[in-house]
RNA sequence: GGAGAGGUACCCGAGGGGCCAAAGGGGGCAGACUGUAAAUCUGCUGGCUAUGCCUACGGAGGUUCGAAUCCUCCCCUCUCCA
């Protein structure tokens, strides 16, 4: 874990951390200069990111926002941790008309508390303030809420991207579209919030709240970009929507595995964006001149170990090694007791009674495929029996094992 | 209020009376190969008491020997005009 110390760092040495990974900062003269005040005068910068309270679990397309937070946040500085409660009721425009369910103070509590649970394994939770927009939001009142409608033109907001593009297309935008840039600007303004993290595609709302808090007498936000990062296919950005994504609370040996799944070219984009290598070790990388198969469970070891352990991390890797490299059958082994069985039962009836399958149909299509193993025999069609006097392996599969033990 | 387009499997999307458990693609799964669950190639991808049966093309009826396909009503989505 690195310590910079607080405040104490030069400036512009802060300046080269925050930059890695960025994909913008507006602008960087102007943080290097509310760097080099803070320092001046030992106070730290309000560094302000928002999430939706509606998904509560994160998946490693946040942490790279996360990890930049905690790059501040070792620089010394205060974190804001804004859960967008009053906001997540209306939903960011994304232009697909699907009606939000409106969650209640219930849900957004729990939501908030997993959601903060699981950012904490990143950020320090001590030096780490949580607010709630709801706070201020629910006293505004309607002529509060026009007066705020009247800071913004809709020429300004038609020059976001998907709203142009909307508009143009003659496809609709509806006007509580546009009331949510401007809240979430507003929340820079009742924060006073001196830099704002989103991803790219935030782009459009963070520059809303520098308008704004100019609008109010309040210096301009520094906003901070970062990269989206791309799913499990390597192509569509990581999202549990699109299922292409890594939960941070898996299973070590799910993180790990996950990671090795991913083709070369998206380790390139990982390493960039995930890893805290150096930056002399991340161009040997992409120079080529470490194996592509090493480099990825440096990674996948390097990833498991930051939302588990070291140890954890190292289990991980001996057991992938073995079950993949060296197709050992893994040590522990999930057991699975089957009553009332007969003197022999067919493979495929077996393996949905113990879930290794969905329906017998699938069951049947595994074993016809060669990819069902009893005690390491491959199952040679779906015929197959096994006999119920004493235990078997059955595996499924590369990664699926299940001893069965019937009674 | 008026006019039009459309709702098909996990997703996109073709099919406009039988040859349709429904083309093609994506995703997923399996196999081969390998450097890994990379890449590449091949196969599979509704269910069941399984050479047959049942369920399924937005919903409910109807026409027909036979309907995803034709008719009626309804629900939903989208667009344009007002």
């Amino acid at each position: 874990m690195r310590r910079y110390g607080v405040n104490t760092m030069d400036p512009k040495e802060q300046l080269d951390i925050i930059r890695r990974g960025t994909s913008g900062i507006i602008s960087e003269g102007e943080l290097l200069k509310k760097l080099t005040e803070s320092a001046a005068r030992n106070k730290p910068l309000r560094i302000k990111a928002g999430f939706d309270p509606t998904a509560p679990d994160l998946h490693l397309g946040h942490t790279v926002l996360i990890q930049k937070l905690k790059h501040f946040q070792d620089l010394g500085h205060h974190v804001l941790l804004l859960i967008g409660d009053f906001t997540g009721m209306i939903g960011d425009p994304t232009g697909k008309s699907e009606t939000r369910k409106s969650l209640t103070k219930e849900d957004v509590q729990a939501n908030a508390k997993t959601y903060t649970a699981q950012v904490f394994k990143i950020l320090d939770e001590k030096k780490t303030e949580v607010v709630f927009n709801s706070e201020w939001m629910e006293r505004l009142t309607s002529a509060d809420m026009i007066s705020l409608a009247s800071k913004y033109t809709v020429a300004r907001m038609l020059e976001r991207d998907d709203f142009q593009k909307r508009y143009q297309d003659g496809r609709p935008i509806a006007i509580h579209e546009f009331i949510y840039p401007l809240i979430q600007g507003y929340d820079s303004v009742v924060l006073k919030s001196d830099v704002e993290l989103g991803g790219t595609d935030q782009l459009f709302n963070l520059l809303v709240g520098r308008e704004l808090q100019k609008e109010m007498g309040q210096a301009p936000q520094v906003v901070i970009t970062m990269p989206l990062l791309e799913g499990l296919d390597g192509v569509q950005k990581m999202s549990k929507s699109y299922g292409n994504y890594i939960g941070i609370t898996e299973p070590s040996s799910e993180i790990y595995g996950k990671v090795m799944s991913i083709s070369d070219n998206l380790m390139m984009r990982w390493y960039e964006l995930l890893s805290d290598v150096s930056k002399d070790a991340l161009d040997e990388i992409k120079a080529g001149r470490v194996h592509p198969k090493e480099a990825k469970e440096a990674l996948a070891f390097e990833l498991t170990a930051r939302f588990w352990s070291q140890e954890a991390a190292e289990k991980a890797q001996a057991d992938f090694k073995a079950l993949f490299a060296r197709k050992e059958v893994p040590d522990e082994i999930e057991e699975f007791h089957m009553t009332g069985a007969p003197g022999s039962v067919l493979v495929g009836k077996v393996m949905v009674a113990a879930g290794l399958a969905k329906s017998t149909s699938e069951a049947i299509r595994l074993i016809d495929q060669g990819g069902v193993k009893v005690d390491g025999e491959r199952a040679a069609n779906s015929k197959a029996e096994i006999p119920t006097n004493k235990p078997v392996l059955l595996q499924v599969g590369k990664r699926f094992f299940k001893r069965i033990i019937f009674s």
